[in-house]
DNA sequence: TTCTATATCGGTAGCGCTACCATTTCGCCG
DNA sequence: CGGCGAAATGGTAGCGCTACCGATATAGAA
């Protein structure tokens, strides 16, 4: 079943059907009416291979993400998903690994099929990938981060205010023996390094500092509370990477008769869908993840779509959402 | 940057070229790597829309979801993602919703891409989108449910067994006022009937039910557990249709200061990575999801490569796997 | 009436690749 | 030393669609 076929049976020519399909305010009312005739009784779907190849438009928008089973980049997949459906773009997944080994072959898979936009999640840091990314000429997102010098697009926040505003909001709280468990991702380090250094400016102790690898669990969140606690000083704030890591913590607390947020507060991170009901709420930082998905959307489409895209960056910031833990 | 500059650059025929970079076994060790340094000069990275046209093999695969956002199928969906990106395959990502609403849309623009498979999580109901995939010659792998009638290939689970086990496991720990709260998607139903069903079979009491709307929340586990205390009939057992309402079911026990299991017993659904680090450790049923996504990229890369695939129905199986909260 | 602007439609070529068949090369046999 | 099969290479055509330009019809202006 190809375009001629229906064209064959409207009774007009291929390139008037593909009109009547693609831009129907071109034709006629008639045509229109009897090319969709046409697709209805033989069932015709588009190429879009076809028809990517020949317009150099593909409708295919790549993401590529750690790993998808962590839940953070989950409301921004999403969204993005979403987004581009509704314009008539489709999500390509790809999954880097938090290695970034595979990255490479990653990229190449993903260029090969010239989709007309990469939506990052983090910044893209290898050289070599950047010049691919850059010499491919294929609109860029990149997302969860700001840089002074992305590569093409960007929409993303600071995680170094993250790190200073839990700071102060914990000082706020009375709170003056800080700690922080924090997955070995380099964002998160970016955040409790900025968390460690605004501590340090406000004249508190050394914020004793627990990594654990990515991605985060709620095991690495009590194994890491365990440890904290065994330490000599004591701690009376814990800042989480992840509120996966929060539960953990509280999770651990818990189960060992420490108060929270009495004996010891705990921040997390992300702000997911469970983290309001927790007992006791957790009190976390808000990223508004399905946002990011959204504007990455905006700007790929918009570029495909030959709308220039005057702020090509867009820091969607954070918030504090403060409940119960902390 | 097309095959043909990287032919010439070469000094060999296009399709030359293409042999060298596709099937290296047939052109001698030469020409390999005359074509390896034109390329590694050019940067060249094949166009996979115009091969795929050319190939009628576009080793594109769609994966539909009912939302990515919900845990359940993110193991699935990376497994499937990985086992087919080292095998050169890439996954496009749909997301039908939880109403099947644009479903026709989404099939639409998931044929119109040719992928070379489609994998379904949850199985196809609606005459209408089994009859255009059949129509559309796509192999297609449906999951996490079993059916005497797939479409073409399936890899699942029995839930109507999940419900009876459950069951019986319960009634083993000495519970005989068993409940279920789920969540309103269809396996769960299945599941929640034949759990019914079986506690009906064994003599017991009726089984209250307590549905919440998909995707699960640890809030709806809150509220349903809240709403199943206020009833009159006294509860010793709860079986949930995910973990995070399990977990729900925990948070809310845990702030009214029921004991569990000593009180009330829970069961979750899914096996999620935090489930053992819950406290108390939470007893669940285990799927293995990732399985399903390597077995569903089987299923569909033999297909893709012409090896013939006889057994077309997978059941994986599930187990109970006991830990401390029932 | 003739000319021009506008709407509607059609033809041609080509996107970048691979399937298929043809040709060349070369070692090796009788 | 001709002939032959296998290995290596090349040529042609076409996958299904759209960009680009051209043709025709209609309506209104001059």
């Amino acid at each position: 079943m190809t375009l001629h076929d229906v064209a064959k049976l409207a009774g007009v020519a291929p390139i008037t059907a593909s009109r009547a399909i693609n831009t129907p305010e071109q034709v006629s009312e008639e045509v229109r009416q009897k090319v969709a005739d046409a697709i209805a009784r033989t069932g015709y779907v588009p190429n879009r291979l076809a028809g990517g190849l020949a317009s150099t438009r593909s409708r295919l928008v790549a993401a590529v993400v750690p790993t998808i089973a962590g839940p953070v980049f989950l409301e921004t997949v999403q969204a993005l998903t979403e987004a581009l459906a509704t314009r008539g773009y489709q999500l390509m997944l790809g999954q880097s690994g938090y290695v970034g080994s595979r990255e490479d072959a990653l990229l190449e898979a993903i260029i090969g099929r010239r989709p007309d936009g990469i939506v990052l999640t983090g910044i893209m840091h290898s050289a070599e990938g950047r010049k691919r990314l850059l010499a491919s000429g294929i609109p860029v997102v990149e997302t969860w981060d700001l840089t002074p010098t992305p590569i093409d697009m960007l929409v993303g926040f600071s995680h170094v205010d993250v790190g200073r505003k839990v700071v102060e909001f914990l000082l706020a709280q009375g709170k003056r023996r800080l700690a922080v468990v924090s997955g070995d991702d380099e964002r998160a380090k970016r955040r409790h390094d900025a968390f460690q250094a605004a501590a340090r400016e406000l004249g508190l102790d050394e914020v004793p500092v627990i990594v654990v690898p990515a991605p985060t669990t709620l095991r690495s969140g009590r194994v890491a509370l365990a440890e904290l606690l065994q330490r000599s000083s004591p701690v009376d704030a814990v800042f989480c990477s992840s509120d996966l890591l929060a539960l953990g913590v509280m999770t651990e607390a818990q189960s060992r008769g420490v108060a929270v947020p009495g004996q010891i507060a705990v921040v997390g991170f992300g702000d997911l869908e469970f983290a309001a009901d927790l007992h006791p709420a957790l009190t976390t930082v808000r990223i508004n993840g399905a946002e990011i998905g959204r504007q990455a959307a905006q700007f790929i489409v918009d570029r495909a779509e030959g709308r220039p895209v005057d702020r090509r960056v867009v820091d969607i910031g954070f918030s504090i959402v403060e409940r119960k833990s902390a």
